[in-house]
DNA sequence: TTTTAGCAGTCAATCGGAAAGAGTGCTAAT
DNA sequence: ATTAGCACTCTTTCCGATTGACTGCTAAAA
């Protein structure tokens, strides 16, 4: 069943004045504010027809109406206005990302940390794993006596996480020449591809076979492994200024969910090719997730998908200023300028690498 | 002045029934449960005796006392016993350290959350810095054609996150030689000591001159920031299970004080003289934490000091426990076999290095 | 001098009912 | 189709009375 134009008005009034109030809007309230050419009567008729439409809920017979989840959703699909940002917040946005950023994770998390100032909801931020990154180069280095690091280069990053511990007296150049062996073994290949095995073991000559069969067991623990999937949290607590967390009950069953962060990853991460996704109230999957929504944004930096960021909070949230300012931030990101010379480093286990600025600094000071 | 014998037990008394009941104690309760041989009014004399001494405090005229920040210092100090862990506990933490664990970022984190699960309260974990450590040899390896890694290696730990960019052309050959003389330049020294430049800078040749720079940045910048001290929290959301916390407000002011966890640092972290440390109430230092107790051991492995655990709560929590826990914890990971050899990484920036294990079992593949 | 029984006094917590207030649904008139 | 008016429902609030838990004090007992 469509539903009418005024309805649609009276629905939009009841969700937009909710948001902002969180109290049950009245039949009066609604025609003061919003439709001051119709009686209380009319729209209570308007209303009464809502609720059993399953847009909207009384908490009890006298009280004024709440919308219900479907409300939300239709309000997000049809009803929502296009926010501009105030300069405010544009300032905000500008100012977060005004240093030199290089790091992929710290893009994330600003982003996070930036959308829960600005919303004053819990801003989250998973980054997606590198599996599909292909292989480009593998460096073996031996650190100490019995020590040797694996560094792994890809095209979207370099993982540099993997220690090897070896007999004693191989040679420097033992380990140049591993190095050159072991990366043509993998080389073209992407971390997901070797999770498979079946193709590329062949012809490993008896020197090198320890060390292939390590950084292998490495790559597929890797590629299988989720915790190359990394989930921020910024502003947990700003949950708490919810009313509808008012009550410790609530706020806990909340909080305890944003602790188990692994929950969190299926909610936020909808997949790279999704830009924006909302999710309000329980979902499909979702299973035991107390009612709230969550709106989250594919972020990539120069066409190059990086993870998701978004927010989480009650399904009562300023869905349009959540958008707008997840959209503004996308496009903020997108034109970073990646560096002085395009060259972002994802290493994407959590590391900073804190040295490019440094270098830049020294470039100057020696012109 | 000097407390008497019986009000040292009817003190203990008073804390000991608070600590599990978190409501004021009344002269007859304790009759009961503690001291059948007097009267109520003896009992309350010593309790309104106690209070004159700063030790007790009334809510209300009718209600029963509370004790107060010095009633918990006297206890912690003097009259807590010293308590035997349960057989279960005991259990959970060997099955928690039962897995080969290798990193001590891994260590700490684990530690936090098991005292965490244990007591119910929040438990934190923060890691020194090895801003004392040695350097023993620096590696720059070439990964792209514009892009290098500086790999620090020191008696304590592999830094590992310093990237160079640097103009295109340079040899391998010219890297392992300036690896070379680059290690032979702070070799030696300790982390520290470099951010005091005075010494070292001497003889640089032209040639390495620019990488040189960039690495005396990188370490200068390691060793003076604090980014290296890294804090982790467990179990947050159990304190919404005290009490104390019951009311959103409170809740909230504890729980961002959390998420700031900067500010934890100097509260947790000692120094790594002090093997035991209890804050309760407001401190010198610590401004205006809220009231609450914290209680840390520093830890280390092999003689090694790794950092400091512990947990954060109200100021009426099981002190016995927690630091019977923390003690026990404390003993279990200075034994632990670190490693197969005796190896144990501190790479000190959150990294997972993931391979002792698969080494391992390669090495009895091979068997 | 110390301990104790007894009692009066204080205060928070609880209960119940009355009153107020907010808002609806329905009906009948426009 | 809209609206004014009214009765009805349900929550919230307020207020006073009651209860119950302790204490502090006093005077007697040990």
């Amino acid at each position: 069943m469509a539903i009418s134009g005024r309805k649609e008005k009276i629905l939009k009034a009841v969700v937009e004045r909710y948001i902002v109030s969180c109290e049950p809007i009245s039949s009066s309230e609604i025609r003061d504010e919003n439709l001051p050419e119709l009686s209380s009567a009319t729209i209570r008729n308007e209303l009464a027809a809502l609720e059993e439409m399953g847009y909207l809920a009384q908490p009890h017979t006298s009280a004024g109406r709440v919308p219900t989840a479907e409300a939300y959703r239709l309000y997000v699909d049809k009803l929502m206005p296009r926010k501009k940002l105030s300069s405010k917040e544009l300032k905000l946005v500008k100012q977060y990302f005004s240093g030199k950023i290089t790091e992929i994770d710290d893009i994330l998390k600003k982003s996070a940390k930036l959308i829960s100032e600005i919303t004053d909801l819990t801003g989250v931020a998973v980054s997606h794993g590198i599996k599909d990154a292909v292989i480009e180069n593998i460096k073996i280095v031996k650190l100490a006596d019995k020590l040797a690091i694996v560094i792994i280069v890809t095209d979207q990053g370099v993982l540099k996480d993997g220690f090897v511990e070896l007999e004693q007296g191989l040679s420097d150049d033992y380990f140049t020449k591993a190095s050159a062996f072991i990366s043509g073994c993998f080389r073209g290949y992407t971390l997901k591809e070797i999770d498979k095995p079946d193709k590329l073991i062949k012809n490993i000559t008896k020197e090198y076979e320890r060390l292939f069969n390590v950084i292998y067991k490495l790559i597929r623990d890797y590629a299988s492994g989720d915790m190359n999937c990394d989930v921020v949290l910024e502003g947990s607590t700003k949950l708490l200024n919810q009313p509808e967390y008012s009550s410790v009950d609530k706020a806990k069953t909340m909080l305890e969910l944003l602790e188990t962060k692994n929950q969190l990853v299926p909610l936020i991460d909808s997949g790279s090719g999704v830009s924006l996704n909302i999710r309000i109230g329980k979902d499909e999957n979702g299973a035991d997730v107390p009612d709230c929504a969550v709106v989250s944004a594919s972020y990539s930096v120069g066409g190059v998908n990086i993870g998701n960021v978004g927010v989480i909070g009650p399904m009562r949230m300023n869905y349009a200023k959540v958008v707008s300012v997840l959209d503004y931030i996308g496009k903020t990101i997108e034109e970073l300028p990646s560096g002085k010379d395009g060259v972002i480093k994802n290493d994407n286990n959590k590391d900073v690498a804190n040295s490019d600025d440094e270098v830049l600094e020294n470039e100057q000071k020696q012109e």
